[in-house]
DNA sequence: TTTATTTTTTAACAATTGTAAAATTTTTTC
DNA sequence: GAAAAAATTTTACAATTGTTAAAAAATAAA
C-alpha cells in the first residue's frame, strides 16, 4: 500500500498540502514480535501500516487483553498520546514483519495550524477512528461472541489466517476454550 | 451551561470564528421521554446539552440496550449521520426535560471548509469523542461489572440519582437482577 | 524426517450470570 | 392520603461460561 493511497483514503488533499504532509513522513520496518508502543508511555509518533499486521493490547495482573487488530492501510496511534500528550492504554505488538509510515505527532499539529486542508484531513482521521470505535462498541454490546466470530469469518477472513486464536478469543472477550467450543459448533 | 462554555471546552476559538459558529446555533427544548433521534435515520443536526440528561440506545428483537448517557455540556450526535450522512445505530431518548443547543451538520461542514479555526474545532470535537469511545471500550473489556458500577458511584454519582437502574444495568452489560445482586453485595 | 515447541481442542467440574416469577419498595396519580 | 403504577429486589432454578488439566494437532527447529 502506497503512502498516497493511505493519505487519500482519509481525505483527498490538494497536491501542495499532501506534499507538506509527506515531507514529514518516513518509512520504517520492524520485525515480527516488535513492541511498537508501550502502555503508560507518551508516544510521539503515529504510524500507517504499509505491510503487516499488529495488535493493541493492555496487560492486567494475570494476562493480556487484545482489543484491536490493524493491517494494511490502517492507522496505529496511541489515542491519549496523539490527542493529549498523555500516556495511553495500548501496547502495540507487531504480529508479522511490518513496513510502516511514521510521522511525528508534533509535526502534524503544526500543520493543523497552518493548513486548513490538513486540519480537515486530521478531522476526518479522527472521525474515522470515532466511527470505528462506535462500531466496536455496538458489536460488543449487541452481538453474541458466536455472531462476532462469524463476522470475522465474513468480513475479516484474513485475520483468522494471520493471527492465532488466543488473540482472537481475547478480542472477542471470551476464553480460548469458549472460542474452541464455538468453532466446534459451527463445523 | 452557556453556549460559550460548551464551545470553549472543545477548543478555544478566536472571537470571529466563535461568532460564525454561534450564528448557526439555535436553542430548543423538549420534554422528558422525547425521542430526539431515531436509529436507522439520517439525522441532520448535532446538539449540545444545556440542561438535562439523555441516553443512547439500540433496539434488538427483545429489548433496548443503553450504551451512552449524556448530560450538561455534552454533545449528542448520531456518528454515522454526522460523519457520513448515513443512518446511525443510536436512538436518543431524553430522560429529563432538556434544553439543547442545536446546529445543522450541513452548516458546520461549510464552516469547516472556510475557517481553519473551526476546522480544528471540529477536529478536537471528533478527537474528544474518539477518546471517550476508547475509554468505554477499555472499561468494558477490562473491568468487571462490579468495578464499573463502583466507577459510576465514584465518577458519576449524579447518574444514579437521575437515571433508573434498568438503564444502568443495560449500560453495564448485565441484567437488572445482576445489578441488584451487585448493589446488595456492596452495602 | 524426527524431535521439540507451540497452538488448539477436549473433558470434567466449578462458578457465574441469566430467566422467570413473586415480593417489596418507591413513585405517581387521583 | 389511598390506590394504582412503576421500579427494584429477592428467590429458585437453568443455562452459559470460566477454570484447570490433559490430549491432540499443527508448526518450527534440529
Amino acid at each position: 500500500m502506497t503512502i498516497d493511497q493511505i493519505l487519500d483514503q482519509v481525505f483527498l488533499l490538494p497536491e501542495d498540502s499532501k506534499n507538506s504532509l509527506k515531507e514529514h513522513i518516513t518509512e520504517v520496518s520492524y520485525p515480527k514480535g516488535f513492541c511498537l508502543m508501550e502502555a503508560d508511555k507518551v508516544i510521539p509518533y503515529l504510524y500507517f501500516i504499509r505491510r503487516g499486521i499488529a495488535r493493541a493490547y493492555s496487560s492486567t495482573a494475570d494476562n493480556d487483553i487484545t482489543f484491536w487488530f490493524g493491517s494494511e492501510g490502517q492507522c496505529i496511534l496511541s489515542m491519549k498520546s496523539y490527542v493529549e500528550d498523555k500516556p495511553g492504554y495500548e501496547s502495540i505488538e507487531l504480529l508479522e514483519d511490518c513496513d510502516l509510515y511514521r510521522m511525528e505527532t508534533e509535526s502534524l499539529r503544526k500543520l493543523f495550524n497552518e493548513d486548513i486542508h490538513i486540519a480537515n484531513w486530521g478531522r476526518k482521521l479522527a472521525e474515522a477512528e470515532m466511527i470505528k470505535s462506535e462500531e466496536l462498541i455496538i458489536s460488543r454490546q449487541f452481538k453474541t461472541s458466536l455472531e462476532r466470530y462469524k463476522d470475522i469469518i465474513t468480513y475479516q477472513p484474513d485475520l483468522l489466517k494471520r493471527v492465532q486464536l488466543g488473540y482472537i478469543a481475547s478480542y472477542l472477550g471470551i476464553t480460548q476454550v469458549s472460542l474452541s467450543r464455538i468453532r466446534a459448533e459451527i463445523k
